[in-house]
DNA sequence: AGTGCTGGCTAATGAGATTAGCTTTCTAGC
DNA sequence: GCTAGAAAGCTAATCTCATTAGCCAGCACT
């Protein structure tokens, strides 16, 4: 039997076509390996098992969207940083909703995995830097961002908005609300 | 053998006990089996397959959502009520992480979950009602809220706030941008 | 041509979901 | 109290998938 040439990265590649195509939830090691071209326990052969595909799958995303959102805030500052950052992210969503959805949530002890989070974080950081945050204050503003850049890339890659009304438009009103959040803040009428 | 005297809501009770105990992943038919002190075929008795309980376990954290949103907001209005709800969503989602990473995130057909989700919808259409809000603008506001509101409990659900800055706080500073972001805009200093 | 590593394979094991079919416990009605 | 039938449990069996063990061929380099 001719050997397929397969590696580590083409086991990822594998998986990713896969949940791009049908969702996170067919993410198996037999259907990757069906994928591959190649017997499921031939796999193990690139990673060590399920679990460590995950992790290097959601390593390849958080890559992307790192690399994205760099591009996208390059010789930008401030509101206009931010607007890039926001639709950088929202676009990578929209194209490949799979593989965002894929994405392992809960936090893993693997320094891959942290040094990827850190880089996409730092990207963020160094936006937001552009305000005049500090310490504690920059901590916070970035929770928000994340909470409201991921909370709507979460529901949008699930399907969970079911209205009709334009998303294109609720993200910009998204945006407004995270870039306001960064400005001082008039007094509340209540 | 004595009976244990199962039923549908007997079932979706240990498995939110498992699933708020040991977290989302260990949510199996077996380990539920074997909570409730039945073999795991029993189970079929109840609810139609794993698919159908975390559909159950879904609806009844949707509801139980429901529920405090709809006493907190109660005599409240505008930027009191929005404080209330998200104050609730959060508290909720501090009480019972597990139950909340386990409620299924992709669409469903089911009618009771389409209903439930309607429900939790219109708790918070109802506050935003309260700003001079109608038709589309409504359902961009909910879509931010939810988004800022959800992003951030999942993220805190699944443990993705690392740093050691209060999360209170940082939520203080979440609840400021989503009312400001419900208020006319001040003009921008970029 | 010879050797060793590597990547691929088959076979086997074990967990978990699901189905089939049997048995026992309640409950209702007598 | 006695019994028929439904309901709720159980065991056995099947299927899919993850994982491990151990075998073999292709390739790289001598």
């Amino acid at each position: 039997m001719p050997r397929v040439g397969l590696s580590p990265e083409g086991v990822v590649d594998a998986a990713i076509a896969l949940v791009d195509e049908e969702g996170p939830a067919v993410l198996t090691l037999a259907a990757v390996a069906a994928r591959a071209g190649v017997a499921t326990p031939s796999l193990y052969k690139h990673v060590r098992n399920l679990a460590e595909l995950r992790r290097l799958l959601t390593l390849r995303v958080l890559d992307e969207l790192t690399e994205r959102l760099t591009t996208a805030a390059l010789g930008r500052s401030r509101d206009d940083a931010v607007q890039a950052l926001m639709r950088a992210y929202r676009s990578y969503v929209v194209d490949h909703p799979g593989r965002y959805a894929a994405m392992e949530q809960a936090p893993d002890p693997d320094p891959r995995l942290q040094a990827a989070s850190q880089r996409l974080l730092d990207v963020i950081l160094a936006v937001l830097r552009g305000y005049d945050l500090a310490g504690a204050d920059l901590v916070h503003a970035a929770r928000c961002f994340r909470s409201a850049v991921h909370g709507f890339a979460v529901l949008e890659a699930a399907g969970g908005f079911g209205l009709p009304e334009d998303l294109e438009t609720s993200y910009q009103r998204l945006t407004a609300m995270v870039i306001g959040g960064l400005h001082p803040h008039p007094p509340s009428r209540g």
